[in-house]
DNA sequence: TTATAATATTACGTTAACGTAATTATTATT
DNA sequence: AATAATAATTACGTTAACGTAATATTATAA
């Protein structure tokens, strides 16, 4: 109802993977896989003992992994996904929801600050760098043979 | 030379800490401090064998902790931490700085990327749930006494 | 149908980043 | 000087997030 992650545009909408294809396709192992079903964030269909994963995991997965890059916890990326998941029934499970992505949103907008800050101080440092080179009369970086033949 | 990290204009500039206190104002324990200079982050002064911290020691932890936030691991914060220590001497010192500093920013960048994506997405997240609700014709937020109050 | 390759299950191991004592100096206060 | 409060040292414990076998089941290819 809310909302669904949405199927990328290149890849069919029945396309299926085991375990071994999602993972590669990820660039994880098996065992984080498995480690994610251990943990509620994944839950693949089952073919006899087999798992069978579909576009819509894959989606879950790459949403997982967005999370880590950002530096959340599994448990914390479990609540995001609980977001995606709600199929509501009732008026107190939707507010709970928009209160939740706004706690999120709030949370991500410090991250975001502190993103930008960190930037220009990188930034700074790099055009510090590049003036005392420029003193010294001295390139900025080695001439590489390698980088002078792509150029 | 490079660049060092600033004074915050509403602290002394000779202002010490002890372990405790620096611990206290930065919201962390005292093992988290000395835990951090176990892993060569924080280089306090010593009174005998009393840690003395000045607003210098002050400052790089709180890059540490800003690290922290945005998901690096406290080696690679030391790698951010030793771009502003360095006092190079020769040329190729300042080129890795640079190269380092723009490595750091690239990986921020794909960070600011990823929140940008997850802040729309939980926006839209948010519009679904207030559309849903305004259907049902109920207000966004349960009306508590101690809100109403507030307002 | 047997060999080969994928999957699954089980379970112990590992690393980072501290937590939590317990014990031992130091320093400060009465 | 005795006591109390801080600080430091030492060391074992904990949790998250997997890694790394080892073994057992299928499933598939020759």
């Amino acid at each position: 109802m809310i909302t669904s992650p949405n199927r990328p545009e290149n890849e069919q909408a029945d396309t299926l993977y085991s375990t071994n294809q999602l993972a590669e396709s990820a660039g994880v192992t098996q065992r984080t896989i498995r480690f994610y079903e251990s943990k509620g964030l994944l839950r693949p269909q089952f073919a006899g003992s087999t798992r069978v994963y579909t576009y819509r995991d894959r989606a879950r997965l790459e949403l997982i992994l967005r999370g880590k890059r950002l530096g959340f916890a599994l448990d914390e990326i479990a609540e995001y996904l609980a977001l995606y998941d709600a199929d509501p029934e009732h008026i107190s499970q939707v507010r709970h929801i928009r209160a939740k992505a706004n706690e999120r949103a709030n949370d991500l907008k410090v991250k975001l600050s502190d993103i930008k800050i960190t930037l220009g101080e990188l930034e700074q440092i790099k055009q510090d760098a590049a003036h005392w080179l420029a003193e010294k009369g001295v390139p900025l970086e080695v001439d590489t043979p390698i980088k002078s033949k792509i150029k």
